[in-house]
DNA sequence: CGATACGTTCAGTATTGACTGAACGGGTTG
DNA sequence: CAACCCGTTCAGTCAATACTGAACGTATCG
């Protein structure tokens, strides 16, 4: 494997556990991502050095997650697997059904709690992750508007140069 | 303890778990949060039945993520604990923190990293964690202009009676 | 200056859970 | 139908770490 893609795997790997995720979740998504392939089980777990029991335990919860998806291909009986078009904004999504839970939570506790200072605080932090989560979707918005830009921008190199030399 | 107010603290303690902080850090906020009160450090070891060590290395953290603060008492050399005024903002500044450095690994990656397509996945990634870092500032503000409003309409109640009555 | 109170640090313990190898089930090929 | 290929599941192992009790350092009080 390419040591800079081995240096991201890793440093990714860190990154997802230290958010709560399995560390062989993190190297995969961040080999998907640094590599922008499509890889079979095997593959995975050949070039990762980790058993093909744990890649499909971790693959599967990333696929929950929406980071990554399976790939079915003709006349292959093996799974592959490639990063989500959008991760992030799976990412963000998953994020906010915490949040919900969260707001749940709060508002229970607001109603039933003893002391009216506690009740208050309780209704403020039901009240920020209600705003967290509504500024989330505008925030996604914002992605995808940006991200289409992007995207023409890049689409457009080609193309202006034909233009050009017509 | 007031029974709701240990289901919202076992309920939080789950919660900050699973986002990677140890339980007791999580009982700590959660109670702190649910009284809105001010307690010793021996007080939270008894109510919570931990041990004063624990909760002392959990307390610190939380004071460390803007979570929750110290308070000195006149003539008392205990330490004691309350919630910040404004947590959630604190937690807010903290993610923004790890998602700098997400988009530092991310930048790095994207010029160093042999595969066209793979570099373009870390411009993505960058991009996006940069665009959540900014739009998280534009939060906080949204914020705390609610939280204003909030707290003006609470105050308002009782001068509002006055006016009425005037 | 000794005694006490308080918080922190540290070594040890216990629990969690990530990871592995092996067994299993489903499906395809000869 | 037998042999094989893949992926998943499961019991077992191992490492990481949360938590505790005890020792320590520090400051306050008699």
């Amino acid at each position: 494997m390419d040591e800079t893609v081995q240096q991201l795997v890793e440093r990714m790997a860190l990154i997802c556990e230290k958010e709560g995720m399995p560390r062989i979740g993190g190297r995969i998504f961040g080999y998907l991502l640094a590599t922008d392939q499509t890889f079979s089980l095997e593959d995975l777990a050949e070039q990762l050095q980790a058993s093909k029991a744990s890649v499909s335990t971790n693959a599967r919860m990333l696929e929950q997650f929406g980071m990554i998806r399976r790939v079915s291909v003709l006349g292959d009986r093996r799974d592959f697997y490639r990063v989500q078009d959008d991760p992030w904004e799976q990412m963000l999504r998953v994020a906010q059904g915490r949040w919900r839970e969260m707001v749940n939570v709060f508002n229970e506790a607001a109603e039933r709690l003893p002391e009216p200072a506690g009740r208050a605080r309780m209704d403020d932090a039901a009240r920020f992750h209600t705003l967290l989560i509504r500024e989330c979707d505008a925030l996604i918005d914002r992605w995808h508007a940006l991200r289409r830009q992007e995207q023409a921008d890049a689409g457009a190199e080609v193309p202006l140069r034909r233009a050009a030399g017509a």
